[in-house]
RNA sequence: GGUGCAUUGGUGUAGCCAGGCAGCAUGCCGGAUUGUCGAUCCGCCGGCACGGGUUCGAUUCCCGUAUGCACCGCCA
């Protein structure tokens, strides 16, 4: 193509040059990546998003007026012929390393002011990650980054075709919604035009989907965009991606062999694993009682155990106590654990205290006896029946947790993950996926005295416990099922309730009110009241899924432009003040103390 | 809302426990250099987040603030 503003346009992208185009006139343009200057003799690797070429440059080249002013990260064109490199010249650490470009014509595109940080691959890995932020243009020029940017694009493709090959709908829906009960936080957006009135941006498209079952579409996804106002981790941001999925006239199965043949193709395309179908299923009670967590990371085994009945009539305080409430003793057994030392049984102690547990009970498996602090309770036939029941053998480490069922498992559940992380007993090259299924309908709210949805209040309870609706909510399981990958809750998803008698029961048991729920959610019953389908789907945590796939820490690091911990882009400095004309438009008016960020804060960061 | 850790040239860090000239690397700037590829060599410039306290003296100790990160609460 004829350049129109004077400079010459490329060729061929610096990732493409091989043996094959030796001797070919060509042009390139891109990044200054480095340079290194030999006198007479110039090198330059350019960059694009394809890769690096090297370039070499004559000191007495028809470019000499822009030698001495070349510096790195300036825009390029260059223009020359390729050459082989001379023996033993070549660079096997990059795609392009066997030839090079000798320069006959060089333009400078645009020069680049000092970068506050090092673009090239190899510089510190362990940047600031604010500075990495505000100057997120840059951090996203470097190849790790760009990496799993890319990654993610291949991602969203590979679950695209897949749904598309199996006659899914990509539907819209719209940002602009209605505020509702339950769940988290909503982002608010206040109406101009119906001034004092707000919209919420969506939580995620649930009631859209279902609506968009009830209208015949009847496979539907959606890579779609959600919004919660809540803190920040490393795993969560206040907008984020899911893969939504729903589909009519299906059951748990249909929705799970879906999803397991999508995991499939997405790891088969991206990681090259294959997986083994149908992936594994648990019931959350197995989860629970195994593992302490209902998205258990199997990676390692060091399953949890229920030591009740061999510790059951035990002379020891703190057991019959537990027992006595109503409670468990749960165990974990560490294979040859007897050489952790006090201080690490004592780490242990404080982790499984912060999750509500009294305290930790160890006992060592010496040669010559049980040692630990009850060891002295315990009658041959009572260590006899403990070793059985934790599948302990001499040399090993038994820890217990007394207590409420719960805080029990969920205690050891977290002293399970620490000590398989502490003691390198995680295989970070595996992936592992597996089902939890049969979840809990409800789950009581000990401060506001009610019962919650377990997963959200659209989720059908399995069929034979309709009748429990009205008697015994806590018995009731769900039509609802999670997908989970190392230990991470990938996604979750439902059979969705489609009788508008059985949704109506479900808003009593959550206490929402008829006038509430025909307010809040009065077009889904209505919706339901005129031929709803049976239907059920998911969503999958899209940056949670590329983040495991790509190995990193963080969400961060697979969303183009994050926010920090407390909400913030350095680099825009989001979110900012508005005029007093905006406000007034909408009828707001800002409260003594609210307001623009005080100076030094991420907005000071901008403007410089 | 809470807890912990951190904040030192442009960037990444050492020094802080045990108070007394702030060191290293890289980048920037200048010079040398014909086969480098994290080029090399020589030289130069540049810094203790902010506010208060203790002290003869604070980068160092204490308190507060701000910011970042992790975690708890929260996230159906």
């Amino acid at each position: 193509m004829e350049s129109t503003s004077g400079w010459i346009q490329r060729t061929h992208t610096c990732g493409d040059l091989r043996k094959t185009h030796a001797g070919q006139k060509v042009v390139l343009n891109g990044w200054v990546e480095s340079l290194r200057d030999h006198g007479s003799l110039r090198f330059i690797d350019l960059r694009d998003r394809y890769g690096i070429t090297q370039v070499i440059l004559d000191v007495n080249g028809p470019y000499q007026q822009v030698l001495p002013d070349l510096r790195p990260e300036y825009v390029l064109s260059v223009q020359g012929k390729v050459r082989i490199r001379p023996d033993g010249m070549a660079n096997p650490r990059i795609e392009t390393g066997e030839v090079e470009l000798v320069a006959e014509g060089c333009q400078i595109l645009n020069p680049s002011r000092t970068p506050p940080f090092e673009i090239a691959e190899l510089a510190a890995a362990d940047q600031n990650e604010e500075i990495r932020l505000k100057y997120r243009y840059l951090d996203l020029r470097r190849r790790t980054v760009q990496k799993n940017i890319q990654l993610r694009y291949r991602v969203t493709r590979a679950i695209r075709n897949f749904l598309e090959s199996e006659g899914f709908l990509d539907l819209e829906t719209p940002f602009l919604t209605r505020s509702t009960p339950e769940g988290a936080r909503d982002f608010l957006v206040p109406s101009r035009l119906q001034p004092g009135n707000f919209y919420a941006l969506p939580q995620s498209p649930q009631l859209y989907k279902q609506i968009y079952m009830i209208a015949g579409f009847d496979r539907y996804y959606q890579i779609a965009r959600c919004f919660r106002d809540e803190d920040l981790r490393a795993d969560r941001q206040l907008e984020f991606t899911q893969v939504d999925i729903e589909m009519a006239f299906v059951k748990e199965n249909d929705v799970i062999s879906l999803v397991d043949r999508l995991l499939a193709r997405v790891f088969k395309e991206i990681l090259g694993k294959e997986l083994r179908l149908p992936l594994p299923r648990l019931s959350y009670d197995e989860a629970m009682s195994e593992y302490g967590k209902d998205a258990p990371d199997v990676r390692f085994d060091l399953k949890l155990f229920d030591l009740t009945e061999a510790v059951k009539g035990l002379d020891y305080q703190v057991l019959k106590k537990a027992i006595a409430g109503g409670g468990s003793v749960r165990g974990l057994c560490l294979s040859g654990g007897k050489t952790l030392s006090r201080k690490e049984i004592d780490q242990g102690e404080e982790l499984v205290k912060r999750a509500g547990a009294k305290g930790l009970l160890w006992l060592k498996l010496e040669s010559d006896g049980p040692k630990g602090p009850f060891a002295k309770f315990l009658d041959p036939e009572a260590l006899h029946r403990l070793r059985a029941a934790a599948q302990a053998s001499t040399g090993d480490l038994i820890l217990m947790v007394a207590d409420q069922d719960r805080i029990a498992l969920t205690s050891l559940g977290l002293l399970r993950l620490d000590l398989g992380r502490r003691l390198n007993l995680i295989d970070p090259s595996r992936s592992e996926l597996l089902w939890v299924v049969d979840f809990p309908l409800v789950e009581w709210n000990e401060e506001e005295k009610r019962w919650a949805a377990c997963h959200h209040p659209f989720t059908s309870p399995k069929e034979e416990h309709e009748e429990l609706l009205s008697k015994d909510p806590g018995r009731i399981r769900a039509r609802a099922y999670d997908i989970v990958y190392n230990g991470f809750e990938l996604g979750g998803g439902s059979i969705r309730i489609h009788r508008q008698d059985v949704q109506q029961a479900l808003f009593d048991v959550l206490q929402i009110t008829k006038e509430e729920a025909q307010q809040k959610f009065g077009f889904l019953l209505d919706a339901l009241s005129y031929g709803a389908p049976p239907h059920g789907g998911i969503a999958l945590g899209l940056d949670r899924f590329v983040m495991l796939l790509a190995g990193a820490e963080t969400i961060r690091e697979v969303i183009p432009f994050p926010k920090t911990a407390s909400g913030t882009c350095p680099m825009t400095g989001c979110p900012g003040p508005v005029s007093e004309l905006q406000l007034r438009e909408l009828r707001l008016r800002l409260e003594p103390g609210a307001g623009p960020a005080p100076p030094g804060g991420a907005g000071e960061l901008v403007s410089k």
